[in-house]
RNA sequence: GGAGAAAUGGCAGAGUGGUCGAAUGCACUUGUCUUGAAAACAAGCGAGGGUCACACCUCCGGGGGUUCGAAUCCCUCUUUCUCCGCCA
């Protein structure tokens, strides 16, 4: 959530970097101000009747123990009417902090300055290109490669499950835990801790990092529990900070998890879902930093060159976005996405997302540290996948098959105990 | 799953109806002393709302109730511990 303070503060700079979304949030700032006022104003009313009645129950007290009993019966009576009115209040009070919560839940955040005006995917701005686009001999897309070399059977998950479950077989299986554990190695290398979460959360870690209400729908959702299952680490990492004060020095805070992830992809089709293209389950590295609101920029590039090196390690070539106001998540404030090129599909895939979600996670969260001057402060929350693996493997089948096999980068190979699926 | 016990500030741990936002110890911060450190001594030391700043209000696991008044009594949920059962 935005803050009020800030929007109180700086109405016009949170209006104009909303803007950039590619529609109006004045009506629901001021909305949202006008309830603070009115949330304030209840508040001020309450407080005035409750400091009365605790005024009225001390001296009862000391009436009662130096025996004045009429004089106690008598103040007794006065309280009546103010609880009475003190408890309408209260309700007031309530609602109108529920509606406030409410209406600051719908506002997206604050796209940082640099973020494109636009609202679809080709207004995104490419920001580099790294390496040189495959030139293929033979163009097999990677389903009919993993199908042809047997390591992704796509036929018997929709059996176990459903479509999107793909089971991994052989040399295809032993690419995943090669995958995984080469990321899991680079990131300890970086200086991130590793961290197993739990892959089902709880409603209260949803509405933490944004997920709920926002995102209900695309999360596995088991009822009988109340529990869903994660649709990315980033839910689990970060709660991990919910409700907790940390210490300036201790800044950024690193961790990372590998974990499956789960997500509905409602309303997906077509060739986007082809393949491992888009999946129910797949596997993702996450990174997760918590920074001081001065670094958290710097921090963002980072983690953009961090992933960035995982995929000049893989050889794989990509491009680094921008993402437009539009096309940017609700939560975020700013994004890379980096996309590899898939050589036989001949389309750019995505496989991470970086951002900087400013404090719009940690005020939802309660994450917060004393500052400089000793006032509690909120903290910056940042993410990025590092990697997720369909969309890699995808790229790897595709861009280094050749006529004898697929070719395997050589980082991957120590992992792996092969050179190459043939 | 069954039976019992418990949940208080960063930690430990008092507090069973009124002046308790909460004793005490540890930890922490600052100062005195010291060349420096330790020790000793002194002061400070939870969070949120509100205010220019005070005042004031809220919070003793969560929610609800009783009462003029609740950390303290009642209901309920959650969690933890012990015992039993089951189990990778």
């Amino acid at each position: 959530m935005l803050e009020v303070q800030h929007i109180r503060e700086d109405f016009e700079g949170i209006n104009g970097r909303l803007s950039k979304r590619g529609k109006s949030f004045e009506d629901a700032l001021n909305k949202v101000l006008e309830l603070d006022d009115q949330r304030k104003q209840t508040q001020t009313t309450l407080d005035g009747m409750l400091a009365e009645m605790n005024a009225i129950s001390k001296e009862i007290g000391i009436c009662f123990k130096s025996g004045k009993r009429d004089e106690a019966e008598a103040l007794k009576a006065k309280t009546v009417e103010i609880k009475e009115s003190s408890k309408q209040l209260e309700n007031t009070l309530k609602e109108t902090i529920e509606e406030l919560t409410n209406a600051l839940t719908q506002i997206p955040n604050a796209p940082h300055d640099s973020v494109p005006n636009g609202k679809t995917p080709e207004e995104n701005e490419i920001v580099l290109s790294h390496g040189d686009m495959p030139e293929l001999a033979h163009k097999l897309p990677h389903w009919e490669l993993a199908e042809k070399y047997d390591l992704i059977d796509f036929e018997l998950g929709v059996k176990i499950t459903g479509a999107g479950f793909p089971v991994y077989k052989g040399k295809g299986a032993r690419l995943q835990r090669a995958l995984i554990n080469f990321f899991l190695d680079e990131g300890l290398k970086h200086g991130y801790n590793e961290v197993q979460p739990p892959i089902f959360i709880n409603e209260a870690s949803g509405f933490g990092t944004g997920q709920l209400p926002d995102k209900e729908g695309q999360m596995y959702h088991m009822t009988v529990d109340n529990l869903f299952a994660i649709p990315t680490a980033e839910v689990p990492i970060t709660n991990l900070y919910r409700d907790v004060i940390v210490k300036k020095e201790d800044f950024p805070i690193k961790n990372m998890a590998y974990t499956p992830c789960f997500r509905r992809e409602a309303g997906s089709y077509g060739k986007d879902v082809r393949g491992l293209n888009r999946l129910h389950q797949f596997d993702k590295v996450e990174i997760v930093q918590l920074a001081h609101p001065d670094e958290s920029y710097t921090i963002l590039e980072e983690m953009s060159s961090y992933v960035q090196s995982l995929l000049q390690k893989l050889g794989l070539n990509y491009r680094v976005l921008r993402l437009c106001g539009g096309d940017m998540g609700f939560t975020s404030a700013l994004t890379y996405d980096m996309e590899v090129y898939s050589g036989a599909q001949e389309r750019w895939l995505e496989v991470s997302s970086v951002s900087c979600f400013e404090t719009y996670q940690s005020n939802r969260l309660k994450l917060r540290f004393k500052n400089e001057n000793g006032k509690m402060q909120y903290a910056h929350t940042l993410n990025g996948s590092a990697l997720a693996l369909p969309r890699i493997v995808a790229a790897l089948l595709e861009n280094n098959q050749t006529e004898n096999g697929i070719e395997m980068p050589e980082v991957l190979r120590p992992y792996l105990g092969f050179d190459r699926i043939d």
